[in-house]
DNA sequence: TTGAAATGTCAGATATATATGACATCTTTA
DNA sequence: TAAAGATGTCATATATATCTGACATTTCAA
């Protein structure tokens, strides 16, 4: 259960624009989300800078 | 540039036995420390838990 | 209460993370 | 100094992240 929705939602943005601030498809974004898969640390990277967080509040549960 | 290197060293471990502790090659230990790709979110939870640290100290860079 | 936008999901294609096996080099210790 | 261990790297194979396109469902504003 990764915190991505509610950075997402908090920062006003639809799946669709953090997938083009991120340069992936919607699709991507949907399934990280929903915890469908793995996502590369690459992109945990680009997604902490767009949503101005960092890994561990995104995607790390203490 | 990420520390996986340096927190596998102080933790005395060599790249094999790091490698059996998170569940890959070798070889995939070697070519994350060398940032030669993108290990999946996955390897990296396990890779920060098998390091007794966290996603941001061993590959955010702030 | 209708229509547009946002989201969830499927199928098929491609790129790439990871595996295996092998070998060369570098480092350490007997 | 020789031998063992650790590391870097290559080639080939496989699993899976990610893409594209499409469509159904849910949400929300007019």
């Amino acid at each position: 259960m990764n915190r991505v929705k509610d950075y997402r939602k908090q920062a006003g943005l639809t799946q669709f624009e953090l997938a083009q601030k991120v340069a992936v498809a919607r699709q991507t974004i949907n399934l990280v989300e929903n915890d469908k898969y793995n996502p590369s640390l690459d992109l945990c990277l680009r997604l902490a800078k767009a949503l101005h967080t960092d890994l561990n509040h995104l995607f790390w549960e203490a």
